[in-house]
DNA sequence: CGTGTAAGGAATTCTGACACG
DNA sequence: CGTGTAAGGAATTCTGACACG
């Protein structure tokens, strides 16, 4: 649990702020500029605030995965009103994904087949132990609940 | 676990794999281009291989992640060289926090004030337990070992 | 070594329209 | 409703160079 490391969880969270041009939502979720632009008049979606005062628009990686989803549903035989509608129902969860990552991970070690990652104490069981992520070449990737440093 | 929430996982996995433009990158990390350009004829980053055809770079998730940690590194004190060193030792750490969601994200539940995660069993713990992050709104987020169903 | 800038050409995105259904 | 396409203008990116240190 060293500061260092802190750091460079925080560098990566704020990575996590950039912001894509319209071709590249497009290729990443193989919908139309077209079909982007008609969904952001209809309401559905929204190019990043940051943007408005270009000529460009540019989406929040929240927005990618808006789209991906929304397209998911449509791929899934459903209108495009009602995909959107199923959509925000999972709208949170790329965000939740996102808060874990930042809210929860203590550590990281690269073993030499994987990585380990460290989430720290689990409620209800031993202050102790630590929730540990282990992640290794062609395994699944498993949880432990290690102690934490006498062994 | 039902099947239509594998497929959003699925979806939301495949959405990472997006490509951004330099100025994306550039905005995205307050690296410039001509510093994204200098960093890539000296082979510390690369632009993705499927934009090699095309005019403009295009990069990935995984090089914008690489990039801000590059510049973390710049910004404690480091000289680029040495920098570029010390991030490739985290470079594994964007993969990893990308395929434990893919491998392990079982579940997604919508809470009132926030949002449970469901990340399946725990070795040495029993089977009839799973592990829950448990995400409400301005809370720490907590880890649980919950019974599968009775209870 | 590492990065800024001006320069002209090439690729991308913009809007409003016409089209089909 | 929802999306494709051609059209001309505007913004972005490209390379090679000159600069500073």
């Amino acid at each position: 649990m060293n500061s260092d490391f802190t750091q460079r969880v925080r560098t990566i969270m704020k990575a996590h702020d950039f912001l894509l041009g319209i071709g590249d939502i497009a290729s990443a979720t193989k919908v139309s500029q077209r079909q982007l632009r008609y969904w952001e008049k209809k309401g559905y979606i929204h190019p990043a605030k940051s943007s408005e005062e270009r000529r460009h628009r540019k989406y929040s990686y929240h927005t990618l995965m808006k789209v991906a989803m929304i397209q998911s549903y449509v791929d899934s035989g459903y209108t495009l009103s009602v995909a959107v509608e199923k959509a925000s129902q999972h709208e949170e969860m790329s965000n939740a994904l996102k808060h874990l990552i930042g809210d929860r991970l203590r550590d990281f070690n690269i073993l030499e087949d994987g990585y380990e990652l460290d989430f720290g104490m689990v409620e209800g069981v031993s202050q102790d132990k630590s929730l540990i992520a282990i992640m290794r070449k062609d395994r699944p990737t498993e949880f432990v609940l290690r102690n934490n440093s006498n062994d």
